[in-house]
DNA sequence: CGGATTTGACCAGCGC
DNA sequence: GCGCTGGTCAAATCCG
């Protein structure tokens, strides 16, 4: 694969229809995310919009930071592939959707990272995926 | 053969 | 104290 950017976005291509048209409104409230970036919107680097946040643990000696990127895209299918390799390791039934959720793993040992895969609850067409932790290892590329 | 994927069960945290 | 949801792990299975 050609990536020529550290997005999780691989194809950039018109493939996945309108990226940039979306509400990060919901997002918000998906979670009590720590809004220590009230960026959600893109700050020039990706073109689509992604809301982060970071979340920081306070511990008594220890600080924890941890990374949480979600964007909603329109796509069939949702293995997007960003890159990396992905390990299904569980899945799970929303309550509130009929649709499943499903977990992914980094396959890299020391990969904190995880990935969380969603279809919207309104929109079947969209698919909300959710990166949690920072990548260990160099991409695949 | 190796690795990835599947579903179910288990556990934990939180709410009421 | 109990129930619920969400999240994770594990064994078994299937695919390449």
């Amino acid at each position: 694969m050609s990536q020529s950017g550290s997005n999780f976005a691989g194809t950039p291509d018109s493939d996945y229809g309108d990226p940039t048209n979306f509400e990060l409104s919901e997002f918000l409230k998906f979670d009590e995310w720590e809004e220590d970036d009230q960026s959600f919107l893109a700050s020039g680097s990706t073109q689509n919009p992604v809301y982060r946040a970071h979340v920081i643990g306070e511990g008594r000696e220890k600080k924890e930071v941890k990374e949480r990127v979600a964007f909603k895209t329109k796509s069939d299918v949702e293995i997007l592939d960003d890159g990396f390799k992905w390990r299904k390791y569980g899945k799970k039934m929303v309550k509130n959707s009929p649709n499943p959720r499903n977990y992914y793993r980094c396959s890299v040992e020391g990969c904190p990272v995880k990935k969380r895969i969603e279809r919207d609850r309104e929109d079947i067409r969209y698919v909300i995926t959710t990166y949690e932790g920072i990548h260990n290892h160099p991409s695949s590329s």
